[in-house]
DNA sequence: AGTTAAACGAGACGGTACGTCAAGTCTTTAT
DNA sequence: ATAAAGACTTGACGTACCGTCTCGTTTAACT
């Protein structure tokens, strides 16, 4: 028997109660509010079970940002129709940054600076950045397969492009994109960028 | 006579006493790593000084922020070359993010909410995008006027596109970009949205 | 008028109500008990002001014994009834241990070591027992004048035996010596040794 | 087979090793500084041993004064010299005062309040006394016997006189009594105690 | 010029959260 | 079946800043 709602959780099966805790923190009071012992409370666990995994407030929440991430469903299969593909990823990536992913980012980029340990801070970009390129640059590939894309669109700083312009506007604004400046980010800039013609 | 070593500052003498002194702070520590009391002690002020002034941290910096704003050269004459004008343009915003006031940018973004004041976050962001659109208007309608930029181009979008770019840059590697990066930027986006055929 | 009950407590008045809070928490819940965070919430201040004060707990305590010992009436008249004066005494003293400070000097005696701070505590243990002896003898004095006492009784060691029997009792028995205990220390072994025929 | 370095300590075995490691890390930091982790890993046995034998730390380290007490080698002849025996015996007690039961002591001092459990520290503190006692009786008694020593003496109170002396000057002093103090103890007040002219 | 009220520097204060430590409990793994 | 190992919850520790408040002192404005 596996029943185990009454014994002690250890390991894994804490460590996501604690993201869980972490995620919902997020989602409610922000980064700049969240307090390590609301999280240690929220999961039922103790401050020390926090400390022993991650140094700070800032790995826990990056640690929980990357599990929220492995434990969403990625698939994505293209259309065919370059912009409806890409409306439709933008959209997700804004439902995206209105919940506890969207927090992390922003406290991320709050605490980053160019002294601290730039490394890290690549791979975590990187660990953000790669399943979006992914995504678009297949986007743009079957794009260029039924000839609507331009080939010189793979370049990687286009490639990106949308998805950076969606980070930007979430930062600034404190928000996500509404459906409105997705549209005009996609007609004004994007595509006219990729389209063959 | 303004001799002022031994005698206490007072109204704006003080005010920009403390505006230099939470610059320098800032560039030093970094936002989150900016205590009141440093600022205070560096700025050789009592904290209520700080208090009686601004609600708290956050207040603070962007004061001081739209501080070094206003104390800086501003003037551009476009020189008709949009590349040239452009980057020349894009080199001193990545100048400026290096500095103190990129800080105050990164800590302000990391405390934004949805749920903050809005209205003082769009006030806050205008002060700092009108300056910009302004310059790069200026540029683009130079360039349409010898028909090397498309008239279509003066659209807000694409008018704040650069300066968005180099925002996003910044928030997103903890530095400004590189001059490599801001050609690329040129010419893989921006220049071939604007040129005229 | 002195009425300052609204404002805020500094320097000796706060002091005086951290060594009140200290010495309640004491006879409440002994020195083994006793928490910082308690005294701070009973005094209504802040941890710390008590750690800005005092090192750390036993620092505290001993300071608030101190503190009790000087606020207290220590005016003693010999009678000329040696036996009497003494009884009257000692049974003073059993009053004091069953308070605060029998709980402060419990903690000390658990916290001493052979290899802690000597000169400390010989200051410490002086200041307790300096009064003691002055006041016990006083009395052998005055029955040496009436001729009760040899007057070699005034020795350190014998000068100092009842009070050391009471200190002893108290920290082995957990409470101080009842009257019938101090008349039988009194009958069978100071009285015996301080009497001179 | 006696071969038990291989294998795991069980019952009495693991019991012993729980205390001598008690009595060690006593010797060394005292009962202050004692942490059970500390005794656990230097009898390379799991916390969880000590916690199934006794309920705290308190109650294992009386255990384990008691161990001590009992694995000491108690035989004691009086050689008629009372004076010279009582000396002897003493100076012996100051020795294990210096050692871990001195500590252990001074730790059970720390803790006892009135409000404790009192027939437990009844039962501690005759478990320390009945020993002491029937050395120090036995002592007066041949004194008795060849007339040194007044049948008075016999008075528990008297006969206690001498251990309760070294007891508090331990207790107060952080280290047991010298020899100088011990003939002065003697000489001052035990003996013309019990002396029978 | 002398007086007065405001502004100021310094820093003590009540308070919150930090990150650490050890206590005592519980689970897993090995003997 | 029992012990070793150590992960876990809990709660106090002592520290660091926060934002408020009090104290004298300095300065500007007004008798």
């Amino acid at each position: 028997m596996t029943d185990s709602t009454a014994s002690r959780r250890r390991g894994d099966d804490l460590e996501r109660a604690i993201f869980e805790a972490a995620l919902e923190e997020l989602a409610e009071v922000g980064y700049a509010n969240l307090r390590m012992e609301a999280v240690a409370a929220r999961a039922k666990a103790g401050k020390a079970s926090l400390y022993k995994r991650w140094p700070d407030r800032a790995h826990l929440i990056r640690a929980a940002a990357r599990y929220k991430a492995t434990n969403v469903d990625t698939a994505f299969e293209p259309s065919g129709d370059v912009r409806a593909d890409m409306k439709r990823v933008m959209l997700r990536i804004a439902e995206n940054q209105a919940g506890p992913s969207g927090e992390a980012m922003r406290g991320w980029v709050g605490e980053l600076r160019a002294t601290s340990d730039e490394e890290e801070a690549e791979k975590i970009r990187e660990a953000i950045e790669q399943p979006r390129i992914r995504v678009f640059a297949k986007i743009l590939e079957t794009g260029i397969a039924n000839g609507t894309v331009r080939p010189e669109a793979l370049h990687p700083r286009i490639v990106n492009l949308a998805p950076n312009l969606m980070t930007q506007a979430f930062l600034m604004k404190g928000r996500p994109a509404s459906e409105a400046i997705i549209d005009e980010m996609l007609d004004m800039i994007v595509l006219p960028l990729v389209s063959s013609d």
